[in-house]
DNA sequence: TTGTACGCGTTATCAT
DNA sequence: ATGATAACGCGTACAA
C-alpha cells in the first residue's frame, strides 16, 4: 500500500514556482519574499506536506542515525539507552537500537545490519562472549565513528566510555572491612572478562590495603546468572572458616548468594554482609536491601552519544577520546552492621 | 570526517563497464555474464564497496525501517522490543526504538521525530498519561502501517496486539479462591485506565462466579508505584475485616503490598496470599517467591511485527487486525496455601 | 549480455 | 527574489 506522498515539487507545480523557491522558503531561507513564503507555508500545511528525510540525507550525505548496539536491555542498558536517546535527541539524531543477547555471532550480524542501514556509526557495548573484534574494523575504515561503552576488550580501538571498576569495587570492599568484615569472598565471572578481572583487582587492593590477607578460596570465578552464585555460596559456607562477607561483581550474582546465605538460616548483615554490583531496583526493594555498587548508567550514556557526534563533526585525524566514571556505592541493610 | 565511499560509478569506471551492470552484478541478476560478474565482486570486495540505502531507500521509495514507540524499557517492554526486533529483522526490516518515559508530550514529539526519521510505519504502546490519539492520524493519512500493542485506548484506529487483561485478571483470582482466600482485595491504577479497568473487571467476575461478596473496601485506585501500594496494604490492614488475598495490577504494586504485609509480621501466604501481575523476574527471585500472570511478551512484539509487514504489503483497502493473547498463570510460594 | 538515460525528492550552484 | 539545472547513488525500462 502507501500512497504517494506530495513532494516539493507538487508545490511547487500547484503554485506555479519552483522547486527551488518552494525548498528555501520552508527551509527559512532569507532570500524569500515575505509573501510567496506565507503562500508556500499555507498551502504546504495544507496537504500535510512531509519532507522526505531520505532525499535529504542523500544529498547531504547524512542520515541522522545512530546505530546502538546492546548485549540486552537490564536496568542498566536500558537506562544508558536513554541517556544516548536524550543527547542523540537534543543533537537531532535518532537512535536504532539492536541487541546481541550476550552472544558474538549476533553482535557481529547487528553490526553489518546496522551498518547497512544508512546509520552514521556505532555506539557499542560488546557482549559477553565477544573476543574477537575484527568486525569493526570495517566500520572504522569507513571513517565512521566508533564509540564503545561499559566494556572493553583488548585491542579494542575506538573512543570509550567506561566505568572506574577498579574503584568501584574496592571502594565496596573497604567499606566491608569498616564495617568490621575480615573474611570477604569475591563472586566474580570467567577468568578471561574485563570487567570481572578489573572489579577483582580492586577487591585485592582493598585486602592488601587493610592488611587482610588474601585467599584463594574466597575468589570464586563463576557464571552471571544467580544459580551459579547460588551454589558457589554453598561451597563457600561448607569452608570451616566461611566467609563473613560477600563482593559481588553483579546483582544477580549477590542475589544467589543472599538466597543461599537465607535458606540456610544465617542472618544479613550480622553473620554475613553482602555487596552487589549495578545498583539493578530489585536491590532497594528486597528486605533486607542490598547494598551495591551503582554505575552512573543515565551519564555514561550520554557521554556516548557526545562523543559520537564530537567525532561526527570533528575534522580530519580524530583523537579516540576515553572517558571514565566514577561508581557511587549505595550503602543498605546488607552491609549496615554498625548503625 | 567521513571520507567519500566508493560507489557503483567508481566500480563501473574501474572495471571500464556501465554502472547498470556493476548494480545487476552484484544484486545476482540472471542477465549477467558470469565472467563479468566475477570480476565485478571480486573488485567490489577488494575495494570494500557497500551498497548506500539511502539511494536505495530513494529509488524504492522504503526505508526498511519500523519506528517502535514504547513507553518504558522494563522486562515486559524490553522482551517484547526482542521478540518486535527478531520478525522484523527475519523480514529485512531494522528497527528504530524510541521512549516516551510514560509521558503523553514526548510520545507525541517522538511519533514526529520517528516518522521525520524514515521509518515506514509505527509499532506503538501508548504512554499512560496519553488521552488524546489525535497524533496517530497523522501516520494514517500517510497509509503508513500503525500497530499497537499492549495498551489500547477508546477510538484508537489501527491494528492491535492485546492481551485478554479480563481473563488473566479472573485467572488469577480464581485461582486465589481456590486456595480457600475469601476476603480479596484489589489493588488497582487510576480509574480511566484501560488496562485496570479489564483486570478489575476480570476481578470482579471471578468473586461473582464463585458467588462471594464484592466490597468496595477491597477495591482501591492508586499509582503504579510501590510506595503508593505499600501505603494502601497499610490502609487495608487497617480495616476491620482485612483481607486475606492481594490481586494487584502490577508486580511493583504486588512488591508494595508484599512489604507491607511482611513489616507488620504477617505470613505470606498464610495470612495474606497475593497475587500480581506481568511476571517480572524480580518475582521469583524474592523468598517467599510471588505468584503473577505472565504476559507472552516476546510473541506479543513477534506478532505486532508480523502485522506491520503484513500490511506494509497488503493492497488497498487493509483493515485493521485484533490479535489477542492469552496470559499464563505462574503460582509460586505467595498464593501456595495448599500444599 | 550490456549500455543509455531517466527518475526517486531534495539541495546547491549559477544565472537571471 | 526567483528559476533552471546539476548533483547525491542507485534501479530499471528501453535500446542496442
Amino acid at each position: 500500500m502507501r500512497s504517494k506522498l506530495p513532494t516539493i515539487k507538487d508545490i511547487a507545480k500547484e503554485l506555479n514556482v519552483s522547486v527551488s523557491t518552494v525548498s528555501r522558503a520552508l527551509r527559512g531561507m532569507p532570500e524569500i519574499n515575505e509573501e510567496t513564503r506565507k503562500r508556500i507555508v499555507k498551502y504546504s500545511e495544507e496537504i500535510d506536506y512531509q519532507p522526505n528525510m531520505v532525499a535529504t540525507s542523500l544529498v547531504k550525505r547524512n542520515s541522522h542515525l545512530i546505530g546502538v548496539l546492546v548485549p540486552n536491555m537490564d536496568y542498566f542498558f536500558a537506562t544508558a539507552v536513554k541517556g544516548i536517546d536524550e543527547a542523540a535527541m537534543e543533537a537531532g539524531y535518532t537512535v536504532v537500537i539492536s541487541q546481541s543477547n550476550e552472544s558474538y555471532g549476533r553482535e557481529v550480524a547487528n553490526t553489518q545490519r546496522l551498518m547497512n542501514s544508512q546509520v552514521e556509526g556505532l555506539i557499542v557495548s560488546l557482549s559477553r562472549e565477544t573476543q574477537n573484534v575484527e568486525h569493526f574494523k570495517r566500520v572504522q575504515r569507513k571513517q565512521s565513528p566508533l564509540v564503545f561503552f561499559d566494556r572493553d576488550f583488548p585491542g579494542l580501538e575506538g573512543s570509550k566510555v567506561l566505568l572506574n571498576n577498579e574503584l568501584g569495587a574496592e571502594t565496596a570492599v573497604s567499606h566491608l572491612i569498616d564495617q568490621g568484615c575480615r573474611r570477604i569472598a569475591y563472586l566474580g565471572g570467567q577468568a578471561n572478562l574485563a570487567i570481572s578481572n578489573s572489579r577483582e583487582k580492586g577487591y585485592t587492593e582493598a585486602l592488601k590495603k587493610a592488611g587482610l590477607e588474601i585467599k584463594s578460596e574466597y575468589i570464586i570465578h563463576g557464571e552471571f546468572e544467580k544459580e551459579s552464585a547460588y551454589n558457589n555460596m554453598l561451597d563457600l559456607l561448607q569452608l570451616a572458616e566461611p566467609p563473613d562477607a560477600i563482593f559481588a561483581m553483579g546483582d544477580r550474582m549477590a542475589l544467589g548468594a543472599y538466597k543461599a546465605i537465607k535458606e540456610k538460616g544465617l542472618r544479613i548483615p550480622e553473620d554475613i554482609a553482602i555487596v552487589g554490583f549495578n545498583d539493578e531496583p530489585i536491590m532497594s526493594m528486597v528486605s533486607p536491601s542490598i547494598s551495591s555498587v551503582a554505575q552512573p548508567a543515565f551519564e555514561m550514556g550520554k557521554m556516548a552519544a557526545r562523543l559520537f557526534i564530537e567525532q561526527l563533526n570533528s575534522q580530519e585525524g580524530y583523537k579516540n577520546r576515553l572517558e571514565t566514571f566514577v561508581p557511587h556505592l549505595m550503602i543498605r541493610e546488607s552491609s549496615m552492621k554498625i548503625k
